[in-house]
DNA sequence: TCTGGGGTCCTAGGACCC
DNA sequence: TCTGGGGTCCTAGGACCC
C-alpha cells in the first residue's frame, strides 16, 4: 500500500504560512518572470483564474476579486518544501519525493493500522509544524494513490484523507465513473480525446480496456496507467533518489534583447548555475548545448531560434571551462537583428566523478580546489559573491519579478517579525 | 536483373509530469 | 505590449555492424 501526500495549492500555502492576512483570500503565484500563473489558492480557482494562464489574460479579474499576487520565491518554497518532507518522513520507512510538494510514502505492514486515521495524523502533524495544508490519498499502486488524493482534495466527503484500498468495490466503481480520463495521472491533453474516440471515456473504462488494444495504440505507458488502475503495480516506489540525467538552466528574459555582450552575461550566469548543479552531484561533463530564440508568441516579429553541440576540451565541472565553450557556441549561433527572449544552456550528459577517466596532462586538482572554494563561499555569503566577471557585468537579462515576498526562512533580515 | 535478417546505438521529437 | 522552468520516458528512424 502507498500513500500519496499533497500539499495543498502548495506555493499559495507557502505564502499564507508567513502572512495571516492572505487566509481567505484568493491568491495566484507567477511563473519566473511574472509572465504565467503557476498556483491559484482555491477562491482564485473559483473565481476562474485556470492553470498556466498568462497573467495579462487575468487581469481582469484579478483586479475586481481584489486577488493578491506574488512572485515566484523559489528560496522560500524549496525550504518549506524540505521541512514537509521531513515531517512526511517520520511516518513512513520508506517515501519518495515525487515532486517540490508531493512524496509517496510506502505503507506495507501497516494493515493493522486504521490509515485512515492515520493519515489524518499526517495531515496534522505537517500543519502543526509547518503551517502547510496537506491531503492523503491511499491506494495499492502509484496512479491509485494518486487517484485517492485527487478525490481527498476535491471531495469534502472525504476530509482531506481517502483510501481507496478499503473502499467497496461499487463505491470505488462510481467514483472511477466519474472521473474524466485527462485526470488521471500519465493521461494528457493529447491522449484523453484519441482514447475518448475508443469510447473510453473515464477511468473505470481505462482501467478495464483491453491491455493489447491500449499497448498498440498508445504505447506502453498508457497501459501500464490502465493495469495501475486495476491494483497491478508497473511503478515501484524509489526509496533512494534516482541521479539526474541532466541538467537544463534557461531563463526568459525580463526584456527583449539584442546584443550579443547582453546575451553572453545571460549565459555566462546560467553556466555558473549549471556547473553548480554539476559540482553538487560530483558529476563531470565534456560537452554541452546552448539554445538561444526571440518570441515563440508574436506572429508579427522576425523569429529565430537555433541550437548548438559544443565540445569541452575536457571533462570539467569548472564553471570557467565551461563557459568557454558555451561563449564560442553562442558567437557562431548569434544573428544580429533579432529581439532574443531566452538564452539556455543543456549538460545532456553528466558523467560520475569516479568513473571519469584521468586526464594524463592535465593538472586539474587546482581548478577543481578553486571551484569547491567557489562553492563553499557562495554558500556562506550568498550566491552570486564570487562569479564569473562575464556574468557580473551585465543585469538588462534579469527576470521580472515584481512581487516578490520575503524569504522569511533562509535569510536573516527577512525573519518575520512578531512584535514591531 | 535478382539484394536478408538481426542487432546496436544515437538522435530528434513527442508526450507527460510538476 | 504582455505567454516559466526543469525534468523523465518512449518511439521511430537513420546509421552502422556482421
Amino acid at each position: 500500500l502507498l500513500a500519496l501526500v499533497d500539499v495543498n495549492n502548495f506555493y499559495c500555502s507557502c505564502e499564507r504560512v508567513f502572512d495571516p492576512r492572505l487566509q481567505g483570500v484568493p491568491v495566484v503565484v507567477l511563473s519566473n518572470n511574472d509572465g504565467c500563473v503557476i498556483a491559484r489558492s482555491n477562491e482564485a480557482k473559483a473565481a476562474g483564474v485556470a492553470m498556466a494562464v498568462p497573467v495579462f489574460k487575468v487581469r481582469e479579474l484579478i483586479h475586481s476579486h481584489g486577488m493578491k499576487v506574488f512572485s515566484s520565491n523559489y528560496a522560500l518554497y524549496g525550504d518549506m518544501s524540505r521541512r514537509a518532507m521531513s515531517v512526511i518522513a517520520q511516518f513512513s520507512p520508506n517515501t519518495e519525493q515525487y515532486s517540490i510538494d508531493e512524496c509517496f510514502a510506502d505503507l506495507e505492514g501497516m494493515s493493522h493500522v486504521d490509515l485512515r486515521q492515520y493519515g489524518q495524523e499526517i495531515r496534522a502533524r505537517v500543519l502543526q509544524w509547518t503551517g502547510l495544508p496537506v491531503c492523503v490519498g491511499i491506494g495499492s499502486t502509484k496512479t491509485l494513490a494518486k487517484l485517492a488524493n485527487l478525490f481527498a482534495k476535491k471531495r469534502p466527503e472525504f476530509s482531506g484523507v481517502c483510501h481507496l484500498a478499503s473502499m467497496p468495490q461499487v463505491r470505488l466503481d462510481a467514483l472511477m465513473d466519474d472521473t474524466p480520463t485527462g485526470a488521471i495521472w500519465g493521461i494528457g491533453q493529447k491522449t484523453a480525446p484519441k482514447l475518448k474516440e475508443l469510447g473510453i471515456n473515464n477511468a473505470r473504462q481505462l482501467r478495464d480496456a483491453p491491455a493489447s488494444q491500449l499497448c498498440e495504440r498508445f504505447g506502453v505507458v498508457v497501459e501500464r496507467t490502465s493495469r495501475e488502475l486495476g491494483g497491478v503495480s508497473c511503478f515501484d516506489l524509489e526509496d533512494q533518489p534516482q541521479p539526474r540525467k541532466q541538467i537544463v538552466v534557461s531563463r526568459s528574459f525580463g526584456e527583449r534583447l539584442t546584443k550579443l555582450e547582453d546575451l553572453l552575461a545571460a549565459l555566462m550566469n546560467h553556466i555558473e548555475r549549471a556547473a553548480e548543479k554539476l559540482r553538487a552531484q560530483d558529476c563531470l561533463a565534456d560537452h554541452l548545448q546552448v539554445f538561444v530564440h526571440t518570441s515563440l508568441f508574436n506572429p508579427n516579429e522576425p523569429r529565430y531560434a537555433n541550437s548548438i553541440n559544443v565540445r569541452v576540451p575536457t571533462l570539467t565541472n569548472d564553471c570557467r571551462v565551461l563557459a568557454d565553450a558555451a561563449c564560442a557556441g553562442l558567437r557562431s549561433i548569434f544573428r544580429p537583428g533579432f529581439r532574443y527572449t531566452k538564452i539556455g544552456v543543456m549538460l545532456p550528459e553528466l558523467v560520475p566523478q569516479g568513473m571519469a577517466q584521468g586526464q594524463l596532462f592535465e593538472d586539474s586538482e587546482q581548478g577543481a580546489s578553486l571551484m569547491r572554494t567557489v562553492d563553499a563561499i557562495n554558500l556562506r555569503m550568498g550566491r552570486g559573491s564570487v562569479s564569473l566577471a562575464g556574468a557580473m557585468a551585465k543585469t538588462g537579462w534579469k527576470m521580472k519579478q515584481g512581487n516578490l515576498s520575503p524569504r522569511y526562512t533562509t535569510r536573516w533580515v527577512d525573519l518575520v517579525s512578531v512584535r514591531a
